[in-house]
RNA sequence: UCCCCUGUAGCUCAGCUGGUAGAGCGGGUGGCUGUUAACCACCAAGUCGUUGGUUCGAGUCCAACCGGGGGAGCCA
């Protein structure tokens, strides 16, 4: 039994093999049939041909159609028509499954990425699904590849949490209280004490805090882990669940931080380009006509990073009218993001040290007492990709700004103590993953680029 | 959550200022000895998202609801 990518690369001497797979179209003659077999190995499917079949062999034949799964066997011999150098003379065919073509969903013909999201249990058997499988899998080898070469450690961070101001956006509850009648205390709201764990508990945001407990005890880590987000967001670069992955430095400052994520995001690129080369030249073709060669260039060119303070600058002096107006201390919208990367930059960006009152509260304060050590990697056609930063390592500076972020120090205790004892400065962002794969493969809607996507009101399969 | 678009055959869509439905693909049957978006001929297939309203008459106009898509915000 032979894959049809090993198939696909042996030299054609009569040699007999036998594959497996999904049949993804059929083409017949009196005397001819030929079939396509996809077995998920790789993009290409092998052509199989049967000529003048025996008459069980013509009747399993005919209980060949799209989707059927069937083994064969034959002998690989070199094609004679254009279309592909070998194929498979067959010699026996047995039809393992049937897939009925007045009922099975998948047609041989274009389907819309809409209709397949209603069939995400079967969209994996087309020529961009099983693309987007095998370009998510070289992408997760190479980010632990990445950082297994730095000597960074994998470090599991909890799905679970009770710490519910991370700030990172509205979570979600974790409990086993009964949701019809929850024990209340005496003021009428829900008491939490005798819930599993004793206090409210969520679903993770981020796996940064605690990641920052072992960067600053083992030096350099990453988490690569799913994430939970209960916005009520409907876009094309949102979900309710997606796969982050966050390193955490110890003796980092920003930029540091900025070169880890620019090598980070070339490496990764530079390796799919390489080692997904068929995947991405159909993306290039059917997907995002030019995506080659844009990737190519972010893998062959430093990125442009610049100040909060120079994207103002750079907008305001744009002369562009933009829908919301660009003044110093206000967040740059979708649009701002949109043209420094698309028309200003024509690729990514790091913009850092953005005001203080519109980041997190654990970023470090710079001198000026205005701004904070913020990073964030712009893509075009995204935006944010990455969202990082150089840590507050000062005890009583982050005390402040826990306040000032409106928080309780006391939820902190843990997080604090870091400071209090051997503090260093360390750095560290995040890396959504799905919008990792978004870019990398030209998908315009992140629903396409997870096998199950959860996002508001839709979780079937 | 807000704004916009959309829902017609299995899929993708057309259907003008209202007069009870059509194309391509897919499917079935037949033909074809090298096809590869196969080709040729014929055939079948629709409670026009749901409910209500206007009208002699609604796929078409109106309202509400439901589903889908895009944009914004939030962010990764």
């Amino acid at each position: 039994m032979r894959r049809v990518r090993d198939l696909l690369t042996l030299s054609a001497e009569s040699q007999t093999v036998t594959a497996r797979g999904w049949v993804r179209t059929k083409r017949d003659s009196k005397h001819l049939v030929f079939f396509e077999l996809n077995d998920g190995s790789c993009l290409s499917n092998v052509q199989v041909v049967f000529e003048n079949p025996t008459p069980e062999a013509a009747a399993d034949l005919a209980r060949v159609q799209t989707g059927a799964s069937v083994v064969v066997s034959g002998t690989l011999e070199p094609s004679p028509a254009r279309g592909q150098k070998t194929e498979i003379h067959g010699t026996a065919l047995t039809v393992v499954g049937e897939a009925p073509a007045d009922v099975y969903p998948l047609q041989k013909k274009r389907h819309s990425f809409e209709y397949l999201r209603e069939i995400a249990h079967l969209r994996p058997r087309t020529n961009t699904f099983g693309a987007i499988a095998r370009v998510r899998n070289q992408l997760s080898f190479a980010i632990h590849r990445f950082f297994q070469e730095r000597n960074f450690l994998y470090v599991h961070t909890p799905i679970i949490t009770a710490s519910d101001a991370e700030g990172a956006g509205e979570m979600f509850r974790v409990t086993t209280l009964p949701p019809d009648a929850p024990p209340k205390s005496e003021f009428g709201d829900v008491d939490f004490s005798g819930d599993f764990f004793g206090r409210p508990a969520y679903l993770t945001v981020s796996g940064q805090l605690n990641a920052e407990i072992y960067a600053c005890a083992l030096d350099r880590v990453y988490t690569f882990g799913p994430t939970f987000r209960a916005e009520n967001s409907n876009t094309t670069r949102h979900l309710a669940e997606f796969w982050m992955i966050e390193p955490e430095v110890a003796f980092c400052d920003i930029h540091c931080n900025m070169d880890l994520a620019e090598d980070f995001l070339r490496y990764l690129l530079s390796d799919l380009l390489q080692n997904c080369s068929e995947d991405m030249e159909f993306f290039n073709q059917r997907i995002q006509p030019g995506l080659l060669d844009t990737l190519r260039v972010v893998v062959d060119s430093a990125f442009h990073r610049i100040s909060y303070t120079q994207a103002i600058e750079a907008l305001t002096s744009s002369g562009r009218d933009f829908e919301f107006p660009v003044s110093w201390g206000a967040d740059l919208q979708s649009e701002h993001e949109k043209f420094l990367t698309e028309e200003v930059y024509r690729g990514p960006v790091i913009v850092t040290d953005y005001p203080r009152e519109i980041k997190a509260f654990y970023m470090k304060l710079n001198d000026d007492g205005r701004t904070v050590r913020a990073m964030d990697v712009l893509v075009p056609r995204l935006g944010e990709i990455i969202g990082g930063s150089e840590r507050e390592a000062d005890l009583s500076t982050l005390e402040r700004r826990i306040e000032e972020c409106g928080l309780n120090r006391d939820d902190y205790w843990w997080y604090l103590d870091l400071r209090r004892f051997g503090s260093v400065p360390h750095a560290g962002f995040g890396l959504g993953f799905e919008r990792l794969v978004q870019y990398a493969t030209g998908m315009q809607n992140i629903r396409d680029v997870i096998p199950f996507p959860r996002a508001v009101r839709s979780a079937e399969f």
